[in-house]
DNA sequence: ACGTTGCGCTACGGTCGCGTATCGAAACGC
DNA sequence: GCGTTTCGATACGCGACCGTAGCGCAACGT
């Protein structure tokens, strides 16, 4: 979905060379990661296209003949945000589930992935859309994975097998995400421990 | 912190009959609720002064008369929401934290607490100030009432008593908070009794 | 009756962002 | 070189709000 060099948005197709002067691919760039930048500061209502063109170094002519309207760019713009998602490496569950709550704990809580999101959550009142295509991108895959480790754990017998899976991802995950939308500080690392710890003595079969 | 009928905005003080016609309390009233009416629908930004003026019926004139600016009557909007919290019955540990996190859920989704509080959450991105207002008034006293019957499940001996009493506030309440500020739907009685069970049992002295 | 103040109404200048248009210069294929 | 398209820059009309001012009228105390 990326508006890199072969694609030309607005145009039918074709990567056939078109005359006259080639749209600017440090153009494309530079707009898309002013609109994820922008974004993360100001949110869906406050950002504005001069403003990105500002950001951008581009004239908003440049903006305009690419999307239509604010609202593709936002969604091209999300939808072109990469994110780093390597699984568990596969040892014990807990090891892993701790693991992969403390990746999660730094995605929300440093670098400009936390911000969007958070935003994304907080512009979905109004763009449930935008936001959608945020959590299919993001949270989506990560609960995936997530919810493979707890298989893991009813297979070895560490997790009772009569519960909804999701229900655990949510009980696992909810402090950071809730911490995280309501502006609490980064979570220390005992308090992850202490989440896995509890929850898995919870589910503990016979207990 | 009410601008009832006894307080006079933007005068020094004194409740001494002062000549002219007096304020309206109708009108008070009026400006207050449009306003946290139309804060649980477009948020901070979205909220403009005329769309108050216009849906309580009244002249901009009449507002500014009242608070210099916007962000003193959002402060006084938002220190005037009500919102009942009876503490629980007190019988078991288990159905008092089932009875108050499912008050706790019901106000999160249904009527405008809950979506002002996620307006709240949501504009606290640029208005810090605001949402700490109603975080202290209405989850504070929550998480206390809260703390306090952990407590008595320590002294009953059904909680371990060497843990962070924030952590399992947190523990129980942020699936529910997670939920509604990321547009999930409502969560059924059934998941509200897992996570009560499900920490509690984690939770069990000697576990 | 009279002065004072609040009320609704209308209008004002100012700011900001929208989406469009126009301009000359620049970058391609032929 | 030529046609075509994109580029940056600038300007435009439009609409939404801002915060203020002026106008009659209504509602109080004296």
């Amino acid at each position: 979905m990326s508006a890199g060099t072969e694609r030309r948005p607005g145009r039918p197709s074709g990567p056939a060379a078109r005359p006259g002067r080639p749209r600017s691919p440090a153009a494309d760039e530079a707009i898309l990661d002013a609109t994820v930048e922008l974004l993360g500061e100001l949110g869906f209502l406050g950002l504005s296209i001069e403003a990105v063109a500002a950001r951008a170094g581009v004239a908003k002519t440049t903006i305009y003949r690419r999307w239509p309207t604010k609202d593709d760019l936002l969604m091209d713009a999300v939808a072109c945000l990469k994110q780093s998602h390597p699984e568990p490496p596969g040892e014990s569950v807990r090891d892993d589930l701790i693991y992969m709550l403390t990746r999660m704990h730094d995605a929300w809580f440093e670098g400009r992935f936390g911000r969007v999101m958070a935003r994304l959550a907080a512009d979905g009142l109004e763009r449930p859309d935008l936001y959608r295509e945020g959590r299919e991108r993001f949270v989506a895959p990560r609960r995936a994975s997530m919810r493979r480790v707890i298989d893991r754990g009813i297979e070895q017998g560490r997790i009772r097998g009569d519960i909804d899976k999701e229900w655990v991802v949510s009980l696992l995950v909810a402090p950071i995400i809730s911490a995280a939308l309501t502006h609490q500080d980064a979570l220390p690392k005992r308090q992850i421990e202490f989440i896995v710890d509890t929850v898995l003595a919870g589910l503990r079969p016979g207990g």
